[in-house]
DNA sequence: TAAATATTTTGACTTAGATCAAAAGTTTGT
DNA sequence: ACAAACTTTTGATCTAAGTCAAAATATTTA
């Protein structure tokens, strides 16, 4: 059932068998219909998730008004990520934007496992380095720049969220109000 | 006289001493004095950097403008992130503001003390784990908000920055033009 | 320590993107 | 397949921040 997970996982590092198969001990998985929420703000994340098939996004709320963080869909690892790894409350919220089916690993048996297969350092440590990277990415395309340079980016960046995600959530993830990001749009 | 770096590493999570020794013989020292650049634009980054004493910023230009990217003070590790994980040219310079003792760790060495000493693989991950925190810290902050509260974010969190670095490359490094921020300074 | 250079502040004006409002188009459920 | 509920587009203003210009301060360097 966490196939895809533990393919994933040994496409990052090779991974022992008795890794294998305690992870296959540990990995849960769950599946989410549309507008369901994976995760809510105000709790503290305890769960490193995967998504094997689906979309979602994360958000949080400003002012009474809805911005979206981020969106992950299939072989994305997803975490709160400073609460994930900082254990405080999170104060983002994961929505399902359409069915999705994910796995997810506990905090702690994660730490177990790092304890229990030390060699599991090298994948985390990977991990986490990519997922920096990306987010550096971001957060460069999202300084200076004008509101249609940073879409664009978007658009040659992640062709594909852009036919799945709702123009209102990339407004908000661009920091744009819907109304601006359908004039960029509709101007060619 | 690497000892500062030592000791940081060592603070993140234990160290054999062989893997100390081993430490110690690689790591280089180096002494950069005000306007230098630790690296430039157009290189890939080679070094994982780690500042002992000294202030520093990283940039680049765009349109012509100088664009701040981030400062980094003593303790910090610093590495142009793209550049040095996916080797590819980096887009940054890294420019000392104030005199500055570094040590740096060569990437094919780093590459080789994580072969050769696997347990090391535990300080890279929490490494990365912690500078992805603060990334998309930056990055939540970068997001909506007004020039204004990115400003008092930013002098909140990182007060010592504040005193240290200039105005303009505050500015930059907050998406505003030097003359918006020294008009939100004077507002009192 | 005075001149040269770099940085910050202040002022007048412009503009990209926000806001409010309503129409048009799409999706969803029964 | 129709009504209800969303989502997107279009239009008319408004405003926060940008631009250009020049004066006031601070910092270097000779």
């Amino acid at each position: 059932m966490c196939v895809s997970l533990i393919n994933y996982l040994q496409h990052v590092t090779p991974l022992s068998e008795p890794l294998r198969d305690k992870l296959e001990q540990i990995i849960r998985t769950k599946i989410f219909t549309k507008k369901e929420l994976i995760l809510k703000e105000g709790e503290v994340s305890n769960y490193i998730y995967f998504i094997e098939s689906g979309f979602a996004r994360s958000f949080y709320t400003k002012d009474g008004k809805d911005i979206t963080a981020w969106f992950m869909a299939e072989n994305d690892v997803i975490i709160f990520v400073a609460s994930f790894f900082t254990r405080v409350k999170s104060y983002e919220n994961i929505e399902v934007l359409e069915n999705t089916t994910i796995h997810y690993i506990d905090h702690n048996e994660l730490e177990q496992l790092y304890n229990d297969f030390p060699e599991f350092n090298k994948t985390g440590r990977l991990l986490a380095t990519h997922y920096y990277v990306l987010s550096e990415e971001r957060l460069y395309n999202m300084r200076r720049q004008t509101a249609e340079e940073r879409y664009y980016f978007l658009v040659n960046k992640y062709p594909q969220l852009i036919l799945r995600a709702q123009v209102s959530h990339i407004a908000s993830y661009l920091g744009l109000n819907l109304e601006t990001l359908s004039r960029i749009r509709s101007k060619k």
